[in-house]
DNA sequence: ATCCCTATGTATAAGCA
DNA sequence: TTGCTTATACATAGGGA
């Protein structure tokens, strides 16, 4: 027998061009995603300085650097000669984290973010249609229609998920009691991340627009 | 019994710097060699340029190239004129192939994310247009401390249970009150609220819809 | 393009050679 | 540093929304 495949999981590819176009842009992005990823896991880890620079199919061009391209292309090059174009305009200055370690962890962070940033494009987008002229939230929700709301809640919901998903990310180990813990304040984000879900309306005291924060930011 | 560990196996690592010099270094070394593989396929599977250069730890230079890194960093540096670069290590997307061959060739160019200023055009663009109300939710997630993300974390869970109980409060009672207003009032709350305070590095609201290149837009 | 889900394929953390 | 082995943690191909 052929034995057919029930199997609605990972199937084994060849490597090589893959020929449907839509596929291709698929397993573009998922591992575009995760060659990142693996690549800021890296420089955190070993504390290596990387950059990156890719050009998809289309020509499109992306690029990732650790702390920043930049700096790292500069190094190379005093290390070799023959810089046809070394003098390029670089401003990059040291970032508000000096620490080094801040930085890596930042780093981790915005990769994971990467993604939530688009969705948070959605969310921005359906939050102002639900904010009408007041700034952020401080309008008192009563005044929010109902369907404004519940456009609101979905908002919050992508929202949520995403920050649960990059929250998730830089504290989940339990237990933390490592040299991170400088950084680190708690072992409690683990925990956290599991329970995101939204429906457990309990007893949330909300005051979401004035968390005292965020007015000044406005 | 403390169970033993069934030991050897691959074993959880959290994603931080390695302290062991010795496990650093083997770390490396493996995930190095990973990256590149995984590199290398992307760009056979997607028809992908890209080029890269990693500083090991000991400074030591690694790069790789697809076709080749001088070709990529090229046509990367005629393509934009000057980086965006902020504070941020400009982290959009990354892909390595390596498919081909050199790999610890020290090579000569300059690497610039130029290619980032796209993609921050890209996101300036759509911030712009949702920007204008909501910008209690503009600093840079990137730019929040691990302690503050555990708060803003929990700010959104607040926020997000008290919205969908709103939402629910609202269905089933028409006549809109104003529950938030007292609803903050409890000690949960209120606590949270008064931890909410972020330093000025931060400006602890949350909200992640740039990569980092965004904060000054509100 | 992104999210979710599932069943796998793979990459790899430790150890030891 | 590179290889090999084991047992596992992760990444991800397909398919659907």
């Amino acid at each position: 027998m052929v034995s057919e495949k029930p199997a609605t999981g990972r199937r084994k590819i060849k490597i090589e061009k893959i020929s449907k176009k839509n596929h291709l842009q698929v397993t573009f992005s998922k591992r575009r995603a995760g060659l990142f990823k693996k690549a800021s896991e890296l420089s955190t880890l070993c504390g290596a300085d990387i950059a990156m620079i890719v050009f998809s199919p289309a020509q499109k061009a992306f690029s990732f650097g650790h702390p920043d391209v930049d700096s790292i292309t500069r190094r190379f090059l005093s290390g070799s000669p023959s810089p046809p174009s070394s003098g390029l305009p670089q401003l990059i200055e040291t970032r508000r984290n000096a620490n080094a370690h801040d930085q890596n962890v930042e780093l981790t962070r915005i990769l994971d973010h990467i993604e939530a940033e688009k969705k948070y494009g959605e969310v921005l987008d359906r939050m102002r249609r639900a904010d009408r002229s007041r700034c952020c939230w401080e309008s008192p929700i009563e005044e929010l229609e109902l369907h404004e709301l519940e456009q609101l809640r979905g908002a919050l919901e992508e929202l949520k998920k995403a920050v649960a998903k990059q929250v998730n990310n830089i504290l989940i180990e339990p237990t933390s009691s490592l040299p991170f813990s400088a950084v680190n304040g708690g072992g409690d984000g683990g925990d956290f991340a599991a329970k995101l879900e939204i429906d457990n309306a309990s007893s949330a005291a909300l005051h979401f627009n004035n968390f005292g924060y965020a007015q000044k930011i406005c």
